[in-house]
DNA sequence: TTGACATATGTCGAATGTGACATATAGTTG
DNA sequence: CAACTATATGTCACATTCGACATATGTCAA
């Protein structure tokens, strides 16, 4: 948590106490959520790069197309693990994967990266 | 798969094909592996830094002392997602798990950190 | 020694992730 | 139009990972 969320709390008459652990366990949560987001847009921005098919990257992946579709939209149910293993085995290098798991896309980013996509 | 590997490989008569992409495999499955000793390492130094128990961190991230052990010595039955939830529920952050993920330990590197911590 | 505390290990039933398959949707080519 | 290809979605049986518990080991102070 943030030494200012912190502060608005305290002020607000909260204990730091399980309650701030709580909200450390929602950022945590969330922050999952967009790291596999973003490893999923890099699986398939790799596989359309080496413009290979989802089946093809299944069986490199020992896996099945429908499984690298839900990896690709970010499934419920795919693993960090695999979308991991899936940027590996195409060959991405390790400081490859921990720049996209160690980078925050700001929303002002992807306008960023939007209007760059228009302009070209 | 590198290219110094391929050249030699190619040297030694093989067909850089479904062999090449094994060797991908078994490249991406160690390095899997040493992310997760990686994380798990620094599971148990942000807990000791933060002097917590593991009971402690277990109740941080709703799970059980067992399974922070299991954590910290990166058993097979755990995954890269409770590994990296851990830290972010201590308070790391993206870029610090990133970093995790993206540097690759020489063993080198484990000699002079061995060495620093001889001499201090 | 005993007792309290921290960590490690094995096991269990429940929860989650898996590959595989069927099938839907959508674009392309003939 | 049909036939083909690529991707998306739902389901299922099987595998993996889960929290929990028991218990072993180790450390330290009374």
């Amino acid at each position: 948590m943030k030494a200012s969320k912190k502060k608005k709390l305290e002020a607000a008459g909260w204990k730091i106490g399980s309650a701030a652990e709580f909200l450390e366990l929602s950022d945590a949560e969330a922050m999952l959520v967009n790291i596999k987001v973003a490893l999923a847009k890099k699986v398939r921005a790799m596989r359309e790069e080496k413009k290979i098919t989802q089946q093809r990257l299944a069986k490199l992946i020992g896996s099945s197309q429908s499984r690298v579709a839900k990896l690709e939209t970010a499934d419920r149910s795919v693993s960090m693990e695999l979308l991991i293993r899936s940027l590996l085995s195409m060959g991405a290098t390790r400081a490859q994967v921990g720049a996209i798991v160690g980078t925050r896309t700001t929303k002002a980013a992807k306008k960023r990266k939007k209007k760059q996509l228009v302009k070209r």
